[in-house]
DNA sequence: GTGTTGTTCAACCATACGGTTGAATATAGG
DNA sequence: CCTATATTCAACCGTATGGTTGAACAACAC
């Protein structure tokens, strides 16, 4: 039960750890667009374009409608909302836990160095 | 200044496409675990899982202490909430949009077919 | 010192990913 | 019919990923 969730988890994630796929959501966001509208922004073959497209969809991310011989691709928040919902699990890390997390934190990097997020 | 954050999403992103790294995140909400700690659940090797624990702690989802000869890792939530902020811009598209989504798949549903996820 | 424990490193391997190119497909328009 | 457009498919290529193994390193125990 859980592991089609997993395996639904790892392909939307997949797809969302990608800067062109994210662009073209962010795209899809304003509106549907055809897959030629979705490649035109990126230096790459249409083909390459086309392998994402088909990776948010198979993720579940959008929706195709093959309309004549345009491909027309809306957004399908299901999943979207699936990823926000895990993520939400953790909010309480960033809400309830967090002052307490910055004293420990603090505290610990009293005691090393000066430190900071990036060595 | 994007590019930046584009990278930092890729990476978080990435880290969360993995079932493994997601057991580890969760595991580490329920407080802090060594390297060890966070193998063992799995049929792996300590070394393969040592890789998932420097991926995650490369997003920068995790932080780990060196106490000891023994790697202490806790949650880190900053990326985290930033890859939650990022899914939160597509909230209105399962809430304000969702019943005009609703209504325009079920026209397109009723017009090609029966159903139409998978072919 | 020796030995054991926790963890990483290095080399390697198979597979997946993201890109290319050129051919194939399907539809629209003359 | 023929041609142009929109898209995919197939084969290929370089690199990244996730796993293995065995050696190395660091810190505790004796």
């Amino acid at each position: 039960m859980v592991e089609q969730h997993d395996v639904q988890l790892d392909t939307v994630f997949h797809a969302l750890g990608d800067a062109t796929r994210r662009t073209m959501l962010l795209q899809l966001a304003g509106g549907e667009q055809t897959v030629g509208q979705l490649a035109e922004p990126f230096a790459m073959s249409l083909a390459a374009a086309s392998k994402h497209v088909k990776a948010l969809e198979n993720a579940g991310l959008i929706r195709r409608e093959v309309r004549g011989r345009t491909h027309v691709c809306r957004l399908a928040p299901g999943p979207l909302a699936s990823a926000h919902a895990w993520l939400s699990f953790y909010e309480r890390f960033w809400t309830d836990r967090l002052d307490v997390l910055e004293r420990l934190l603090r505290e610990e990097d009293a005691g090393t160095s000066k430190e900071g997020h990036e060595p």
